[in-house]
DNA sequence: TAATCTAACAACGA
DNA sequence: CTCGTTGTTAGATT
């Protein structure tokens, strides 16, 4: 997307779902035409993209929606929410399922920005060392799940990697943070490590599309455990089970991952 | 109080115990001392004191404590946390049982000071009409019992009161706020109006001690339902049960408040 | 399948 | 007899 997208003019912004912005429609468009579009880089679930000299467009993707390129060759698709088309007749478009979030903020608001402001730092990021996840899980008085899930933590683990690196860990979903030995903190540091590696190698999930609509090779025979009921587990062959843990799902070997 | 303060001179301020406080000690005793005493009221469990010109001091006496007062010639009690003089040598201590706060702060910081600033009507207080009541149980999902005890909502009806209050209102402390029909919350209105003010006339709770040291008379014989687990309900006879309610304890009459 | 906010609720500590 | 903080949960969102 960078490679598409970066050192271009905003030529013109098509909204179709006011709910998805953070102001109306009008101020929205008004702001963004005439930008350039600077840097982009992701920060978890966010999609972060400058708009020069003074703003940033911040996309929230929400559970499933396809962010498409196109050319003035290529042909859009069906539906979709949001357009933005720069000057070279290029752009893309988003197309949400659910939810999701396309905010446009002043550059000098962004860490005050409610929704992205207080995330925590990507786990495949440098700063994320096992020091790091040491002391997230030291004193907390959480279950490890809900833990590596919010946001504020690490930015960027969600309900269908969490499965396997679980269970690659060899940890219950439901134990409690600050119970982990030294062996099973590192342990859960690689297998987030591993597991979000392979999906990237894979080209991601096979129910997601990359920038060219390609659907990524990390799909349901890759998991472990993950959306698996029922099945053998792949190191012990016990049947694979599906539990509540708070409000999540979780798929877990009963056997390799005691509580 | 009001008549025995109002108007004097702080002389000396001892502090005994620091986490009572919101600045450190030092800051605290050197910003009082000096300062004359303004107006003295009351609002929900906090007791407002302006220092004039331009402070405060709010004081909240948690769960049980006795703010009494002393003249050069009375003897002080045995223990206390907190000893305000003034430059006629009366003054007041304050003994704290639990925990309490006693916070000194500007003028200009009343409206953002977090423990007060949101503290909601007295019940007692001419803003507290039927109507009032009304838009506040209107649409909320919370059963009545926190939602009355919540001081955003109402200030001043703590777990001793709203026992009776619930028993003459005839209501059950698990109902859901949005389900009272207009004669029920005309019962509970006036049921917390005629709980209350017995309490007062009666100068206030027989475990409590006034200014004077003097113990009130609202005493456990005047409750209907209060802390009576197993005696007869005033009412039917029934026998009185104490049951859990969410994190607090309810005293109920089971036939005359049915959920 | 997937994400997040919010209100209400519970356990705990000071 | 109090209150704030932290974590949990159900419900809602387009």
């Amino acid at each position: 997307m960078a490679e598409e997208i970066t050192g271009k003019r905003i030529h013109k912004v098509e909204v179709h779902q006011p709910k998805n912005l953070n102001i109306p429609p009008e101020q929205f468009v008004e702001t963004a035409v005439g930008r350039t579009v600077g840097q982009i880089y992701g920060r978890g679930k966010w999609l972060f993209m400058k708009l020069k000299t003074d703003h940033y467009l911040l996309i929230n993707l929400g559970m499933g929606a396809d962010l498409l390129h196109f050319t003035p060759t290529s042909k859009l698709p069906e539906k979709y929410q949001f357009k933005l088309t720069l000057t070279d007749h290029s752009g893309f478009t988003i197309r949400f399922y659910w939810f999701g979030y396309i905010h446009l903020i002043p550059e000098k608001e962004l860490n005050q920005h409610k929704l992205t402001a207080k995330l925590g730092i990507s786990p495949l990021d440098k700063e994320f060392t096992r020091e790091y996840l040491q002391k997230l899980l030291a004193k907390k008085k959480t279950r490890i799940k809900p833990l590596l899930l919010n946001q504020k933590n690490i930015a960027g683990v969600g309900n269908v990697y969490i499965q396997d690196i679980l269970f690659n860990a060899r940890l219950h979903p439901d134990r409690m943070a600050s119970t982990l030995s030294d062996q099973e903190i590192n342990n859960l540091y690689d297998a987030i490590k591993t597991v979000l590696n392979r999906s990237i190698e894979k080209g991601g999930l096979a129910y997601e599309k990359n920038f060219y609509g390609e659907k990524g090779n990390f799909s349901i025979e890759d998991f472990g455990v993950g959306y698996k009921t029922g099945k053998p587990c792949p190191v012990c062959t016990t049947p694979i089970e599906k539990i509540r843990t708070g409000t999540t799902a979780s798929y877990i070997c009963p056997k390799c991952q005691k509580l």
